[in-house]
DNA sequence: GAATAACGTCAAAGCGCTTTGGACTGCCAA
DNA sequence: TTGGCAGTCCAAAGCGCTTTGACGTTATTC
């Protein structure tokens, strides 16, 4: 049943060295022979054992994905998929396999340690760090290659590979549209605190209205977990204020729907009453609308960084390169949700008498 | 660097025999040899290479979970996660790890057959499949113990163990429900209709319409990818019919947002001029409300399954489990998304006067 | 015609582990 | 005294592959 090397060389009359050297492309092989081998091999639909070929060449053909679960929030977060989906591409055209790693936060050292001591993986891959996220260091000492997606902002980000979205530019970029369409009260519904991406879009955010004289206000910036009614619950909040926003930046579509919806019950169109620009990952199963968007976004394929962090992680493996960052550029997406200003102090309040 | 196995038997002035049966707990060792051993080699850090483990006695201890990237759509199934999640705590109890193949459509014959002759897997977690899907027939005679999430309907859905909701039986019922509600004109909104589940939901509505002596109506059932758009797309259609329905049943909460939109847009407040239950997968980033649940629903939690379908699976491998179906029963949920019928016609035209 | 160079092939070692089949030491029953 | 028997430990084989070093052959060179 599991066919060998040694049957198949058995079958062949030839000994293993000679097969195997036919299988794997060596030059000093006869092409009569190498023929002969590759179609028996096809017939017995014989492939090499891929334990036992990484025995041999040390070689585990493999990268660890990392994904993080958090101990308190007990959640997935919906980008990996995408992500994985994006990097997978670029694994099938090089022969990688993906070992998928699902860890709480508490156990991500020995997991690490683990990984590396049972050589079971070629590299890693990082996601969602933290700003200052003690796993990069980490990995830096056990020495396994890595690409992280996203920074930890250390200061010195020079030190390892990563693959990022220019958050802050983007972030900043959105808040300008927003103030040259006249908003002046705009709020944040942000990602969670901890997580560098989340800081950075916030830094982002806070620049551009100290560039253009505004002060941040109390209860305008919102962190937390990316779900809808997280972005829904955010908002009823703002819009409860006694000077609610006009506009809202959302750091996810997920967010942005919530947002949406807590407008529409407010009796708020999106981008009359309110404005919303959101980040856009451009997952595949949330796409921002169908062929016209529904939310002026800055948009970011993360299929795309995925595709990108594995080319950098097989890189390093195979061709040895140094560790590089690479940053992305976002792109400015106009949707309907954002629209100019007109103060509707009035109207808000009265959809929230209490 | 890498500690060997031979390494840590020299350091120990033991061989290489003891030290393993030591660290593998058998019981031919002296408890104080073992001692020093389980001491030596934490404090070396020692852990014996994955590979050559699994070289040596056959077991990889790693599972592949396939998942199917649909070629037309290009997009990753967001219930992919949570299950994987679910079945990672299962996994992780059990000493096993995942093995992630992304996989097109069209390249499913082959991979599944690599998989088996690499030897590289001890089992497979199949996800998503088609009513009569093939790959059920190929991972049978291919040998490589299986367990499916969710069935294909074969008429021998004995050979073969598998882990599904009953969502014919929960359609239904959700069906009943909006007919005891008065609801006459009720709609589907479906997943893709070449998935079981998708034909089984809407078995189960179609029997439920048909025991209240309802006819079906043209237009009233739609199916696709289950994204927000999508939903909101097919209700924009249906409000737009003659006689729009005053219910609708949604395969996934994300259609249901779409839902949602779509009738806020039209001004249909949910639950009162427009009813709607959903499934809802109890996806962790995809929670139907916080506390108070935001939409009627079918709940099953697609996380549990996960988990269920690894235990299956384990219990097929380590221990010899015959291949056994598992059959779970979806929560009906109530929620301020479905209320009793007030026919409504009028302002629905209103809304969409062309 | 002898020396040299490709060319094509092979035997055997090695990757790091598990496991089989002893081997050695004490100790106790016969 | 002897045989048997736990209790411990070990050498060596084997898992299925790659890779090193060597060995015939035949073709080429002087």
């Amino acid at each position: 049943m599991a066919k060998t090397l040694k049957d198949l060389a058995g079958e062949l009359g030839l000994s293993q060295t000679t097969v195997s050297r036919a299988l794997n492309g060596f030059p000093e092989v006869n092409e009569q022979t190498r023929r002969r081998v590759l179609e028996t091999a096809e017939r017995l639909n014989y492939r090499p054992s891929a334990r036992a070929r990484s025995l041999a060449t040390g070689q585990t053909m493999t990268i660890a994905h990392v994904l993080t679960v958090s101990d308190r929030h007990e959640m997935m977060n919906p980008v990996y998929g995408d992500f994985i989906f994006g990097a997978s591409e670029t694994y099938r055209e090089a022969g990688y396999h993906i070992h998928l790693a699902v860890v709480a936060d508490g156990a991500q050292e020995q997991m690490f340690r683990n990984l590396a001591a049972e050589r079971s993986v070629d590299g890693v891959l990082l996601q969602a760090p933290m700003t200052g996220d003690p796993r990069i260091g980490l990995l830096k000492e056990i020495g396994l290659p890595f690409v992280v997606h996203g920074r930890a902002s250390l200061g010195d980000d020079e030190g390892y590979a990563w693959v990022d979205v220019n958050n802050r530019k983007s972030f900043a970029a959105a808040t300008r549209r927003l103030i040259a369409l006249g908003h002046r009260r705009i709020a944040l519904v942000n990602g969670p605190e901890a997580l560098d991406f989340a800081r950075r879009r916030r830094g982002g955010y806070e620049a551009a209205l100290a560039e253009a004289g505004l002060p941040p206000r109390a209860g305008y910036v919102v962190h937390g977990e990316m779900t809808e009614s997280r972005g829904y619950e955010a908002t009823r909040a703002m819009l409860a204020l006694s000077e609610p926003p006009t506009a809202i930046l959302a750091s996810s579509i997920l967010l942005a729907l919530g947002v949406g919806r807590a407008a529409a019950e407010a009796g708020l169109r999106l981008g009359h009453d309110l404005s919303l620009i959101t980040h856009d990952d451009d997952l595949s199963y949330l796409r921002n609308g169908a062929e016209v968007p529904m939310f002026a976004a800055t948009r970011s394929s993360v299929r795309d960084a995925g595709r990108i962090a594995a080319e950098l992680l097989i890189g390093q493996i195979a061709g040895g390169a140094a560790p590089a960052g690479r940053l992305l550029e976002a792109e400015q997406i106009d949707g309907p949700s954002a629209g100019p200003c007109r103060t509707h102090l009035a109207r808000t309040k009265a959809a929230f008498p209490a």
